[in-house]
DNA sequence: CGTTGCGTTGAGTACCATCAACTGGGGTGG
DNA sequence: CCACCCCAGTTGATGGTACTCAACGCAACG
């Protein structure tokens, strides 16, 4: 359950003006993101916005806690690479996943003005994250009118999320919710240029999927099983293959 | 469903900077919210902080809507008394409770920046509201650190109450749905100063509760009679009273 | 080659939805 | 004043969706 902070790939754990050794030059998200405002949009040719920001660079392994719920933190941390999700857990160990975090994702634009969250954030894959300065970003997101366009869209993004998953949990069937879960996914990996038009990573297990619809995983792999046969999905080896979209639409009631 | 604006009761349609016409110099809620920053928190004694601020008030009735989705507005409206409730509805009618509105709560806080939002805002009792001119909120917001503030921990509350309710629907069963659901209206009343320790308001019918939990009228009867038959709260004319806090909290599995 | 993680399948069951009938209060109009 | 209606809530009967418990298959891995 503790964090333990490894060190970048790259060898960046703290990187303060540098250009030439920060991750984000080669950053595929960092044109439509958050940190494009920040840093720059085309790294390779223009110099940084702000080379004084501060960003620690860390991985943590599949499975493993990236922010644990409640804890103190000055840190507003970027999903550089991989996946996560963040969720809330009950007393007795049952767990609520809010929403799937990719690449380009803030674990919370709310965590940039508190220091405290109520959920957790778990790494789905390894991930690479970057941790910015809260206090630093504060006093920079007024500033920078480019960048405080990006963090609103973000933050309304993911507020009408929560609303679409919260009809979906009070109003919809089984089926209903593990396809239109799905669509959604597809729509923001499309938006980032993940995967192609009926093909997509997909790490989540049975698991991740049932604590993110409020099933049960056996449920779930009936679900699944009744999407497969009708050639309407797949999901093997970490990848979600698409047969049928029109039909997928049709089960999740879109359009 | 059309929104037929009426003159507020005081005759104030259109307001700025007549400060002895102004509705807020009596506003309860003006103290912790909002509106304390934007306006100054103590009107009687403290000249506003900026008598430019445009403010037009006006009543909406009872089961009208306030706000339809999708539809563009210039404004960003703040409820001054009354009760309303955010919701999403499905094309064949159903509809999800995003959360109850009350006194001092914005219909959105994402709502000063966006045009449009995606979910519709209903009066449960008649609601007198006010709409600031989202254009010169969003300059004034980052201006004033106070105001920013509220505004700030205002989102927070939100996407947290969003949180806990998609847990619930997704993990919880009726019984615990229901009596969380209340629990946390009564929190957020008694931090407003609303109601007494074990009475509360409480205009909502049945169909709300159901449409906020995710549950049919006809099923949150029986749970709201099982409650009732323990001695553990009765709602009866628009009021609630708690009679056995302790148990109350006990089916909601809180503490 | 045992172990572990993940998914699948079957049987039995609980929870909640659905359908339908009915009650009581409040308002309205004759 | 009463008849009528509408709204909100209640109650009963019935059934389906999804849960629980349990066993098993399979692939990956040390």
């Amino acid at each position: 359950m503790q964090i333990e902070p490894l060190q970048f790939a790259g060898a960046i754990a703290s990187s303060v003006g540098k250009i030439k050794d920060l991750p984000c030059i080669e950053c595929p998200v960092r044109k439509s993101n958050f940190c494009g405002g920040l840093l720059g949009e085309q790294l390779e040719t223009t110099p940084l916005v702000d080379l004084k920001l501060k960003q620690v660079f860390r991985i943590t392994p599949k499975r493993r806690n990236i922010y644990q719920a409640g804890t103190k933190s000055d840190d507003a941390i970027m999903i550089c690479s991989g996946w996560a999700f963040r969720f809330v857990q009950l007393p007795d160990g049952r767990r609520q996943i809010l929403s799937i975090l990719l690449p380009g994702d803030l674990i919370s634009p709310i965590g940039i003005f508190a220091e405290r969250l109520k959920f957790s954030v778990q790494a789905l894959t390894e991930v690479h994250h970057c941790a910015f300065n809260r206090v630093e970003l504060q006093a920079k997101l007024p500033a920078s009118s480019g960048t405080f366009i990006t963090y609103i869209k973000d933050c309304a993004a993911n507020a009408e999320q929560l609303h679409l998953l919260l009809a979906d949990l009070g109003r919809r069937n089984a089926a209903e919710r593990v396809s239109r879960f799905i669509l959604r996914l597809m729509d923001r990996m499309t938006e980032r240029g993940i995967g192609e038009a009926d093909s997509f990573p997909f790490p989540l297990r049975q698991q991740h999927l049932a604590d993110a619809v409020g099933l049960t995983t056996v449920h779930v792999s009936r679900v699944m099983a009744k999407l497969r046969s009708g050639g309407i999905l797949d999901v093997a080896k970490d990848r979600l293959r698409v047969g049928n979209l029109a039909e997928l639409k049709r089960v999740a009631d879109i359009k």
